[in-house]
DNA sequence: GTCTATACTGAGATAGAC
DNA sequence: GTCTATCTCAGTATAGAC
């Protein structure tokens, strides 16, 4: 297996720490700190700061996307996939509840310094958007299969923030229930559908 | 009527700063340029960035309890009031779009920074969700308001901050269709409920 | 109440020794 | 690849003239 570098070491505490901190409210001298090497070391890594939001981006990205091809892989139904994305808040809320949600935080950050890598930090949307349309698609959804997908997302988010705010992990289970409650009732809609269309004909397979 | 005062000044360009490009990027000499007044003569208003936050945050909070109390007295019905706090997203959407919601972005950003000011900026979502559970409890939902006000409260957040990373503000108009038409179901069954137990009796009055 | 001048701090970033 | 020393600059904050 690959070697633990020291490159990645500082792409992993700047990852955790942008994540704690925020972005800009984080020092070289904090990562360094993390890290524990000197300042100085740090410029034979990376030249700027950029560079380093740049790398953390590309290692959230490559994450993601590996956390979703093994959701693909494990739920064999689309509905289990997507319940597994709305499970991931219930894994994570000690930290959401702290530190709000990985990619929104950041994407707003970014937002509102107008940051040159705002685009590349909102790929990070645009993978669980793409993500989830497939499975809402594979559902029956095929016409507002975006529509679904983003509505999950912009909930999940909501979730997010105000669990930070308040504090409140109960919050999250709460509105997790709802989720799965309004996902069954989608894939009951969905079912309806393909029975109007083929008769007792079942497009979802399970 | 009171005067605009120079400290007026810098509270309301602040605010509309702190909004644009986030608390901490925002630096005394952004005020002092927007204000048209030299940095040195902004000490005399404000001891410290930190006074100036405090100064925004009881701004925010007066002209949204003043928001609230107008929609209280402009609609008489419950309903209609929680559909003009649906609605502000769709007056505002430009800025949400561009900046996100001005009550989630400050918070989130407050919160990475751990900043002592916190709790005060948190009393700005708290304003809405006391005021969204009362009219849910108008509306004849006692038991739930609070879950109510908290679910309308955790949407508005969620759109507001897919519309700012997507660029969307037709997503904003999606949702809020949506998020009217929960209403009306919120509503229905409410009186369904107000049905069963007193007969005919409305209990929501119009 | 407003200005200029200036002190102080911490941040990002560089040079060069080891 | 890692270190120390140092530079530059922007940001907060103060003192004191007008």
């Amino acid at each position: 297996m690959s070697v633990r570098t020291t490159r990645d070491h500082i792409v992993e505490s700047a990852d955790r720490l942008f994540y704690q901190q925020g972005y800009e409210h984080t020092s070289f001298s904090d990562i360094a700190d993390a890290v524990r090497i000197s300042r100085g070391n740090f410029y034979y890594h990376f030249k700027t700061k950029d560079e380093i939001l740049d790398a953390v981006i590309d290692a959230r990205l490559a994450s993601t996307r590996k956390m979703l091809e093994q959701w693909e892989s494990e739920d064999k139904h689309p509905a289990d996939r997507i319940r597994s994305f709305i499970h991931m808040m219930i894994t994570n809320r000690a930290d959401i509840k702290r530190y709000g949600c990985p990619v929104g935080t950041l994407c707003g950050e970014l937002a509102k310094l107008n940051h040159a890598s705002q685009a590349e930090a909102n790929k990070l949307f645009t993978l669980f958007r793409t993500w989830l349309r497939r499975q809402f698609t594979l559902l029956g959804h095929e016409a507002d299969a975006d529509a679904l997908a983003m509505h999950l997302l912009a909930r999940s988010q909501g979730v997010a923030t105000l669990a930070s705010a308040f504090h409140d992990e109960k919050f999250i289970k709460q509105e997790v229930q709802q989720m799965c409650d309004w996902l069954r009732s989608c894939t009951e809609s969905a079912a309806r559908h393909a029975h109007d269309e083929h008769g007792a004909d079942e497009r979802v397979r399970r």
